[in-house]
DNA sequence: TGGTCATTTGGCAATATAGGCAAATGACAA
DNA sequence: TTGTCATTTGCCTATATTGCCAAATGACCA
């Protein structure tokens, strides 16, 4: 793989990897219809204020969220609506998921039944 | 957030975690169109074998990719084809990054003029 | 000015991840 | 059977990530 090539793809892998987070992927989906300032995303959440605060920097740094400053607060804004599609796409692969579970689950109880 | 939350979450950032490194992105890229043998890949990567046979088991523990044994070799193919949306998705934000960057060095070449 | 609230930063310990090498496994041809 | 190739697994070290606490910063009100 030349330079070039692996350059590209850790753009994107910094993209995915900011994403990569059971607490960071609940915060995009609460930033899709509305701007919501730090607090109340720490609330929703119930972990430290610290450590959401950090899991936005990570959001802003690979510029997935923009903040904007209100006072004493700060809100979280999506920069571009599209990420919510990886919520679908992921949805699809759990489904599959779930789909061949239930297929090998089925396949041993006719193995066992016989 | 409540358990049955925070678990629909961990599911979620279970598979974008899989996809979160850069060759993982590339292995996918490349199994888009056609199975491939771990060789193929290997040689395509300029890595150490076992290190790509590891990728793939992270990409197979996720169910994203599924194997078949043929022979000697083991083939491996995308099992959700709708992964491939994520790139669409990821170059949206590169875009929207680029755009930003963009804007923010002319302002500072206005700036600077003055 | 002093106090309070919201947010960020620094430090730290626990945990997870990456990738190389060596060794084990399995397929297949000579 | 023996040798070779493809793949996986175990082991190990280096590095990155997570989340808490405490402290710093900034806004705003009394």
């Amino acid at each position: 793989m030349d330079s070039k090539t692996k350059a590209r793809y850790d753009e994107r892998a910094k993209i995915v990897k900011a994403l990569a987070h059971p607490t960071r992927l609940f915060i995009v989906d609460q930033l899709a219809n509305q701007k919501r300032p730090v607090k109340e995303l720490t609330d929703m959440i119930g972990v430290d204020g610290s450590t959401v605060s950090k899991h936005l920097s990570v959001l802003k740094n690979a510029g997935i969220v923009r903040d904007e400053k209100v006072g004493a607060s700060v809100f979280y804004e999506l920069t571009t609506p599209c990420v919510l599609n990886f919520f679908g796409c992921i949805e699809g692969v759990l489904k599959s998921n779930a789909e061949q579970h239930l297929a090998l689950t089925e396949l041993f109880e006719i193995q066992d039944s016989k």
